[in-house]
DNA sequence: TGCATAATATGACGACTATCATATTTTATT
DNA sequence: AATAAAATATGATAGTCGTCATATTATGCA
């Protein structure tokens, strides 16, 4: 009944072109997503693209979303299969969201991160988007939050987690980045976590009053 | 006697070019810096760039250097200012990276966070300038922490003030950005700042025990 | 002042870009 | 099976990009 009954072809074909560009915007940047590598991604010639999108803004605007819930499902998955091991929601998201291998391997990786600078200069249809994926980060990060503490401390989280893997990657899969990463989870954890019941662990508190 | 006794006409528009590419790195991102329009900005035709520079990306590579020197010189200014207020370094450090004014306004702002998500992506020589931006930053954050505070903090803190001010700008300069980068700063003051002396002011010990 | 040299300008090359008009192919309907 | 309609392919346009060879101008030295 509604839109997602009958998939026509047409818009199987363009979830393909949507997917191709999901795929490749965040190895290449917005400005690297170009129309005619996308269509040939997808297995089509450049020409029939714009009966499907009004302009390569409007594609980048889709393939920002998709992307995005693309990596949203990979990162609930794996924190779920962390939790069931028996640590705390907001370990779980810290340690997936700031994982080793997002240093090198852009896949499965948040896409506001890899994007993030990027996006302030882009056009309103690809900035609304960005909104978008950036509450349902501040959310995510909300839910996992341990209730003890002060829930205006996500946005500090969120920038803290946005820009630690940005730093890292920019740092490069070295000693340095891998450290960066390191430290960065390690502090969050320490800072924010609920304490373990066995281990004292409380670096948390040793860290800030002297 | 150094390389910097006898300015030549050369080093003079050498200097002009990187001058030019610098100011527009930061509001059109590394790929949209191009050699036609750098030549123009700088009063100049686009043919002879290649007697000053053997590459588009040798020349990004010193833009990258001389906007970062740029940026950190202004905020060292700033921080100063701010300080002889009275308030504390790592204080002033936070509302200087942090202001409001860099949500719409690129001008000193920390270039590191303008074009954070695209340094990956460059060259060789662009990616070692990055690394040595980023070090700065990491530096200067050390050298502001309070004592009482854990050095290892500081990479947490970096990827926090890097990250808040992308999402702020990515946010727009709209109530829901201008409240991010405010939550950010109140927190990162209210967790890691040595208390003023007069003013209570913990709530930073309120935020974390319950 | 005249000459040698350095620095900048002119112009062009091929490759790439987004966009569109038109032709061809494929699908759906009678 | 034949026809109408939708979807994709072909090809072209105008523009921009980085790069370079060559011509012109400006500088400094004798």
């Amino acid at each position: 009944m509604s839109e997602v009954s009958k998939p026509n072809r047409r818009d199987l074909t363009h979830d393909k072109i949507v997917d191709a560009a999901a795929r490749s915007i965040r190895t290449a940047g917005c400005d690297g997503v170009g129309v005619a590598e996308t269509m040939k991604q997808a297995g089509l010639t450049h020409g029939g693209f714009y009966a499907h999108f009004d302009s390569r803004d409007a594609m980048l605007a889709e393939a920002l979303l998709r992307a995005g819930q693309d990596s949203a499902a990979a990162m609930r998955q794996n924190i779920i299969a962390l939790q069931s091991g028996g640590i705390s929601a907001f370990r779980a998201l810290v340690e997936t969201y700031l994982s080793d291998r997002h240093i090198a391997i852009p896949d499965g990786c948040c896409v506001v991160a890899m994007l993030l600078s990027e996006l302030p200069r882009q056009s309103p249809a690809v900035r609304n988007t960005s909104a978008l994926l950036i509450n349902g980060l501040l959310a995510a990060i909300r839910r996992a939050l341990p209730s003890q503490v002060d829930p205006t401390l996500a946005p500090l989280i969120a920038s803290a987690m946005v820009g630690a893997l940005q730093l890292a990657r920019s740092l490069g899969d070295t000693p340095e980045g891998r450290t960066h990463l390191f430290a960065t989870r390690t502090s969050l954890i320490a800072q924010f976590d609920e304490p373990a019941d066995s281990k004292p662990s409380n670096t948390r508190r040793k860290a800030i009053t002297s």
